[in-house]
DNA sequence: CCGTGAATCCTTTTT
DNA sequence: GGATTCACGG
């Protein structure tokens, strides 16, 4: 068999296993992905039908990938594989399924910045306003007890004990409502839904169960129990069942992957059977002597073994910065260096980095030292405002209950259509259980609403009605550009002339250009088709390999990417590992997990950059180098050679402290009594070590690591410390 | 009633 | 530093 001589004997045992569920258990670079790969090429050539085969990824890029190679290996064959992330798939499903469920097939996918803008409304129409409760917050609790499975009911009746938590189980329960009257789901209910369908309606199940003789799953440490669930529903009759997954690169445990998923995967499916991968393909025995050093800080873990033939290479640089402007340029010297010493190209460069506001700093650098970059993430394309404002139109055209985004266009652009007027429009509609848009077609009854304006909104739903008639006649790209046109955004933009706009006017110009081209790709495609392709795409997704560019993004971005130069920035505490101070156990082991993913992505260089000071949140914060750095193995690392010119100019490691306390007294000259690495005494709190010091005057905070109560931030004007 | 500039809040990681 | 809310002038 062709197909397997590309595979060591660990990875081909995994392939040709057949007799029932299956659980690949490996550390990073050791071929999960290529065995996943790998297998379903090799069931196809046994015979199954692509068809009949599941493959669920974590993020299109990587289906999209793992397609083309098994294309590469078998063929066009691969092109009927049933291959994706689980949102893209189950979205899929919902979509043929939507009646069951009492959905229709046209359901617009709300975003977060969607649900947000819901929960908002909800609060205002419930005349909630509770202290320290955002809208920003309830979507995120609503989230997580959707990421849960905890129902609003369930929420409102057996969890919600306090005044505030009840509320919010009333806006929990209101959100869910609108959803369906909006006739949209969020991202978790595409997780959800899947579960409800098949649960309450056998033949669906039956079908589905039929169809999927094999289902594979990439990355299942990173799923969550609605996952589990629906894997666990559909698993096929006779198990034909296979997940790869390293525990140690678990690094979603925020949004509800659950990492008994694959520690319990023996248990919950009977006969299950475990393949170990052990050789590392990827990187030095360095990178993996490093890596390693890390992962066995944790307490809870698989126990692995990895070993590599890589050569020894070499060793990990420790890159110490004054600040975040200095650490970009510092960054950006060793590039140009690492490029022209190595014969590398730039797209062989990674820099990664904890938070995307991070990113900022190291743009300038590289713009000014004129190293072309691209970036991963951030402010994604399809989530700008006037991308989002056009895409609105889109929604309302293909599902007018998506009251969210007719209320995004609703005066977009101006048409004199005012927050009074939509209220008063909002609370007709309710009163008399209508849609929106139905309430649009009956402004005239609407009596609070001025005579003008009830012109405006007849107006504007005459236009609707155009394009709503015109979507059976034209293509989707047409549709847009005409509708574009008719509004008048290009030329609004072009008039405003500022720079902001300028960029505007090229996103929409890009926008439609993007429309063009998936309605070239697929003649036929509906606007729902497309809607719901752009709804889905992750920031990783649009990552463009073919750039000749280095590429930033966060580390979570990077997850399952190689490169041979990998920088990883802002080792510091409070960053990576970012927000020490709220923890438990469980979060500083994900962040180090974080830092492990962020290591093993190296194949022959890792640079660790960590600086004194940063701009945060508008104020200059003092740092702390991260522990994370202190727990390498000494032999993997490089010695510092210090940029300052000292006596002994060449130093350890490991005195950044003193390094740091020398230089600090010029940056704060008022407030020395307190600096970072002092031990301080609090009345209530105990004794403890002072970690970070920010802000001026009263609103000066101070982080302190309190021996007995864990660590604290205090204003420093109440906190009435002692210096020991 | 609408649009604009100032004040204020919040501030991870993402399918 | 960015987004959202608030107050005021048109
Ligand atoms: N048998 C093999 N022969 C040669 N190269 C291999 C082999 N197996 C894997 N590799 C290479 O090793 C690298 C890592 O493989 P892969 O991405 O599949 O690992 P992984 O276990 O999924 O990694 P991660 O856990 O980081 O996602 C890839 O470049 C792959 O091509």
């Amino acid at each position: 068999m062709k197909i397997l001589t590309k595979l060591n004997a660990q990875q081909r045992n995994a392939v040709e296993y057949n007799a029932g569920p299956h659980i690949v258990v490996a550390g990073a670079g050791s071929g999960k992905t290529r065995v996943l790969t790998y297998k379903i090429a090799y069931l196809i050539q046994e015979g199954l039908e692509p068809e009949s085969i599941l493959a669920l990824t974590f993020t299109n890029k990587a289906a999209r990938e793992m397609k083309e190679r098994i294309r590469e290996l078998i063929g066009k064959k691969a092109d009927s594989l049933w291959m994706g992330t689980f949102h893209s798939i189950f979205a899929r499903i919902l979509r043929i399924e939507a009646t069951a469920i009492n959905y229709n097939s046209n359901f617009s996918i709300y975003d977060r910045e969607d649900s947000v803008s819901l929960v908002s409304n909800i609060l205002q129409y419930l005349s909630i306003n509770l202290e320290n409760v955002t809208a920003n917050s309830i979507q995120h609790k609503i989230s997580n007890f959707k990421n849960h499975m905890i129902t609003p009911e369930e929420y409102s009746n057996n969890i919600a004990s306090t005044i505030a938590e009840k509320k919010i189980g009333e806006v929990y329960i209101e959100y869910n409502k609108r959803l369906r009257e909006n006739n949209s789901m969020d991202f978790d209910d595409l997780l959800l839904k899947p579960i409800e369908l098949f649960n309450n309606n056998v033949r669906i199940l039956q079908k589905y169960k039929k169809m999927f003789k094999y289902i594979l799953v990439d990355e299942y440490q990173d799923t969550n129990n609605a996952q589990y669930e629906i894997v666990k529903i559909l698993s096929p009759v006779k198990d034909k069942l296979c997940v790869v997954g390293d525990d140690a690169q678990s690094i979603y445990g925020w949004r509800g992957a659950n990492i008994r998923n694959m520690l319990d995967f023996e248990k919950d499916f009977s006969k299950a059977k475990i393949f170990r991968l052990e050789q590392n393909y990827r990187s030095t025995k360095n990178i993996l002597l490093a890596a390693d050093s890390i992962i066995k800080k944790n307490t809870e873990q698989i126990a692995k073994t990895l070993w590599t033939e890589n050569p020894e290479g070499e060793e990990i640089t420790l890159v110490k910065c004054s600040d975040e402007k200095d650490e970009a340029f510092q960054i950006a010297k060793k590039i140009k260096k690492e490029i022209s010493t190595k014969k590398l190209s730039l797209n062989d460069i990674a820099i990664l980095y904890r938070t995307n506001a991070q990113s900022r700093a190291l743009e300038d650098a590289f713009r000014r030292e004129k190293i072309p970059y691209k970036i991963v993430g951030g402010v994604e394309f399809y989530r700008r405002k006037e991308v989002k404002d056009v895409l609105a139109y889109l929604r309302v055209l293909s599902n007018q209950d998506d009251e969210e985004s007719l209320l995004r266009i609703m005066n977009f652009p101006q048409r004199g259509i005012g927050n009074t007027s939509i209220t008063k429009m909002i609370a007709f509609s309710r009163k008399l259980n209508l849609s929106l848009f139905k309430t649009m077609a009956r402004v005239f009854e609407v009596i609070e609403v001025k005579e003008r304006i009830q012109k405006n909104v007849k107006q504007f739903r005459i236009l609707l009605d155009k394009y709503i008639d015109l979507q059976s006649k034209l293509s989707i790209g047409e549709l847009t550009s005409a509708l574009v046109d008719e509004l008048g955004i290009l030329r609004m933009y072009k008039e405003e002339n500022s720079q902001d706009s300028a960029s505007r006017y090229d996103n929409i110009h890009e926008l439609l250009a993007s429309i063009q081209e998936f309605n070239k790709e697929f003649p036929e495609a509906t606007l729902e088709q497309y809607l719901a392709e752009v709804s889905l795409v992750a920031g990783i997704d649009q990552y463009d390999e073919s750039k000749n560019s280095i590429t930033l993004m966060t580390v979570h971005s990077a997850k399952g990417l190689e490169f041979p130069v990998v920088f990883i920035t802002g080792c510091e505490e409070d960053i990576f590992p970012l927000n020490p101070r709220f923890d438990s156990d469980s979060k500083i082991e994900e962040e180090r997990r974080l830092f492990y993913v962020a290591i093993t992505r190296a194949m022959k260089k890792v640079f660790i950059s960590f600086a004194r000071s940063r701009y945060r949140f508008g104020e200059v914060a003092y740092q702390n180098k991260s522990r994370f750095i202190d727990e390498l193995n000494p032999n993997s690392v490089e010695e510092v050679i210090d940029g300052s010119n000292r006596k002994s100019g060449r130093r350890r490691k490991g005195d950044f402290d003193e390094y740091y306390q020398e230089s600090y007294d010029d940056y704060d000259q008022e407030k020395r009594s307190f600096r970072v690495g002092s031990r301080v005494s609090h009345d209530i709190f105990g004794n403890g070590k002072v970690l970070a010091i920010t802000g001026n005057g009263d609103t000066q905070r101070i982080t302190i690591s309190f021996e007995d109560t864990g660590t604290k931030q205090l204003l420093v004007k109440f906190a009435n410390l002692k210096l020991l």
